[in-house]
DNA sequence: AGCACGCCGACT
DNA sequence: GTCGGCGTGCTC
């Protein structure tokens, strides 16, 4: 009898340190197997053979014929658990997918039938031998390909629009990695939003392409899982954050297309940063690495001009003209304090409804694009814009009618809630920002014979998505409604005009992130418009409603401004200590009762203050989003120069129920 | 998931 | 003091 020491794949299991089993058989370090834990199985990999030890232990149901999670894989676990440490069991559910479990034992038979799968999930593309012909590379991408082929570094940051042609800079990338017998992984943030960039892989290199997303049958998923893992010739895999934990063996390259997408963080633990655990994949492989963005992350654009990571800029498009061709597209921006733009409808601007009856007529379409985030309880000045903010954030306060009182989320501040505007003594202070979910009816009163469409993330998914995508391609809507997703990289031909009813309700969200999400959700949103297509109107065109039309955020995305942007957003985080500048640690208590979420984080503070740790230490706050899934939520910031402290933070941690998230995406 | 433990409020 | 409910911790 054996005895060794396993991970389990179960969120269940809170602990570090691994769970030590009995097995007759004897087991390799790698292996998968199925475990008993608790009154589930689940499964594990070996870790360690280890000696027979004091208390009892459960035997080893099974294991995964064949299969073992490959040493670097193993590695990137080691790194996972001291860069973002976290229970043990959710870290190895991101490496061994329940997929992998079946009723029936393995048989060698299945696992060698890969041919079968390569044609499942090619049905559609060609294969390479009729591969399209690609056309001549532009001169910013044979820039950009002797740079990489070049540089003594193996990171890059490719910073261009969509549509200049970052793709083919992976394809011919990718190609090198296969040249020399290397496997590449290419992540996208969500496969569904991006099927060109697939294609467009699958057209190039058949079927040694696995594409992965969130629809994949368990049967598939375990296939490619097992095909990965026990296949000799490189691959590419085309996928999610998730495709990072595929028990690849031999990569040569990771692109993270559109890096700044939120979807690269995982918002469950182990609560991993897809652009830090890519970065320590590549560098386990000595791999090379492509970051792609137009509007790249501030924080992420100025480690790399610190580390000298070669930044690539792609201008023109991939066709050749400029991308930038102002005269294209009318950018229109209404004051909403401005009453006198609104004659028939407080949000809808006279300019606006106009724009969409004259876009109606010509039978092109319309995208109204609302921002569903907005509910934040700010105090906003109608008459004058004024609004309250942190003084040691220089966030939104929120506001909490129980009191009267003004918070700040993110340190703790308090003060009480004005009854006039400081500014231009106004007593019209509205403490809630527009309701939204009325819009779509109230744009249907106006426009009784146009066809509106619905788009939110109810819809996202990525099936239903292509459904609808085709039928607004198609011309068979008028005026799409929707949030966030719209702004994603679909390609309507039919649509000239882009309208944006509060461009303020993400600028005003009470976290450090509001100004560059901004900047990406308009620079997204207006690249909607205008992409060259020939327009019966002549020219795309862009109606923008804010509160603070002169903005510095607005001014800069609706000039496509990246650079002023991003030196401006940077000496804000430097002025208000927020990352690059320091790194952070949010830590929450969720209850059943607001008073014992707040208790629990207070008892927390005072601990952390005993400490001889060199943090930055917020107040006790509630959370933005203090009531949700039926708990009530409490939050502690934490802020360090040094990363490590944060890390000696977690440790210092008493027992308790806590949730935590180092390098958190946002403070909401 | 499902059971054990312990904190705290309500009652004798 | 003691009972019991509920929130929280644990699973080799």
């Amino acid at each position: 009898m054996g005895y060794y020491e396993i991970y389990v794949a179960s969120a269940r299991y809170q602990k570090m340190e691994p769970l030590t089993y009995a097995s007759d058989l004897e087991l390799a370090v790698g292996d998968v197997v199925i475990v008993p834990m608790g009154p589930a199985q689940v499964l594990g990999f070996v870790e360690e053979k280890v000696d027979k030890p004091s208390f009892k232990c459960k035997p080893v149901l099974r294991t995964i014929q064949d299969v073992k999670l490959p040493a670097e894989a193993r590695k990137l676990f080691a790194w996972m658990q001291q860069y973002y440490p976290s229970g043990s069991g959710s870290t190895v559910q991101l490496f061994l997918p329940s997929s992998l479990i079946t009723k029936k034992a393995e048989t060698l038979e299945k696992v060698a039938k890969t041919t079968d799968v390569n044609a499942t999930m090619l049905q559609k593309s060609k294969k390479p031998t009729e591969a399209l012909k690609l056309p001549p590379l532009t001169r910013d991408q044979t820039t950009a390909l002797d740079i990489m082929s070049t540089n003594k570094t193996h990171h890059f940051l490719l910073h261009g629009e969509t549509g200049s042609g970052k793709t083919r800079v992976y394809i011919e990338r990718a190609k090198a990695a296969l040249n020399a017998n290397k496997s590449a992984l290419i992540l996208t943030p969500e496969i569904g939003l991006t099927p060109q960039l697939a294609q467009s892989f699958a057209e190039q290199f058949g079927g040694k392409v696995i594409i992965m997303h969130s629809n994949l049958t368990a049967k598939t998923r375990r296939e490619f899982w097992l095909q990965i893992a026990n296949g000799t010739e490189p691959l590419i895999i085309i996928g999610p954050r998730s495709a990072l934990f595929s028990p690849l063996k031999n990569i040569g390259l990771i692109v993270v297309d559109e890096f700044h997408e939120p979807a690269y963080k995982q918002e469950q633990a182990p609560r991993y940063q897809t652009i830090r655990a890519a970065a320590a994949l590549a560098s386990l492989h000595k791999a090379e690495i492509i970051y792609g963005s137009a509007t790249p992350p501030v924080a992420e654009y100025f480690l790399a001009e610190q580390t000298s990571m070669p930044i690539i800029r792609l201008e023109g498009s991939a066709k050749g003209e400029p991308l930038d061709d102002a005269g294209k597209v009318k950018t229109d921006v209404i004051n909403l304090a401005d009453k006198s733009h609104f004659s028939r409808h407080p949000f809808l601007s006279d300019t606006l409804l106009k724009a969409i009856e004259s876009a109606l007529t010509n039978k092109e379409q319309t995208l109204v694009y609302l921002n569903r985030r907005g509910t934040a309880r700010l105090v906003l000045c109608q008459n004058c814009g004024w609004q309250a903010l942190c003084p040691r954030c220089d966030l939104p306060l929120t506001y909490h009618g129980d009191g009267h009182h003004l918070r700040c989320h993110t340190c703790g501040y308090q003060a009480e809630a004005p009854l006039s505007c400081p500014v231009c003594a106004s007593t019209d202070l509205q403490y809630r920002t527009m309701g939204t979910k009325a819009l779509l009816e109230t744009l249907q009163g106006f426009f009784p014979h146009a066809r509106l469409q619905r788009f939110d993330t109810d819809l996202g998914v990525a099936d239903r998505m292509d459904k609808h995508y085709k039928n607004i391609r198609d011309g068979n809507v008028d005026i799409l409604v929707g949030t966030q997703m719209l702004g994603k990289g679909l390609d309507l031909p039919k649509l000239s005009l882009v309208g944006v009813v509060a461009a303020d309700t993400s600028l005003y969200m009470p976290d450090f992130t509001a100004s560059e999400r901004t900047y990406q959700l308009l620079h997204q949103v207006f690249g909607r418009v205008g992409r060259g297509h020939v327009l019966k109107s002549g020219a795309g065109r862009v109606v923008i409603q804010s509160y603070v039309p002169e903005n510095p955020v607005l001014q800069a995305a609706i000039n496509k401004d990246w650079g002023t942007f991003y030196l401006t957003e940077l000496l804000e985080r430097q002025t208000f200590l927020f990352p690059p500048f320091c790194y952070l640690l949010k830590i929450s208590a969720s209850r059943k009762s607001p008073e014992s979420a707040e208790k629990a984080i207070t008892a927390l503070h005072r601990t952390l203050q005993t400490t001889k740790l060199k943090i930055n230490l917020s107040d006790p706050a509630p959370s933005f989003y203090e009531h949700s899934h039926d708990m009530y939520h409490w939050q502690l910031v934490l802020k360090a120069k040094d990363r490590k402290e944060l890390l000696k933070a977690l440790k210092a941690l008493p027992p308790g129920n806590w949730t935590y998230d180092l390098d958190p995406a946002n403070l909401l």
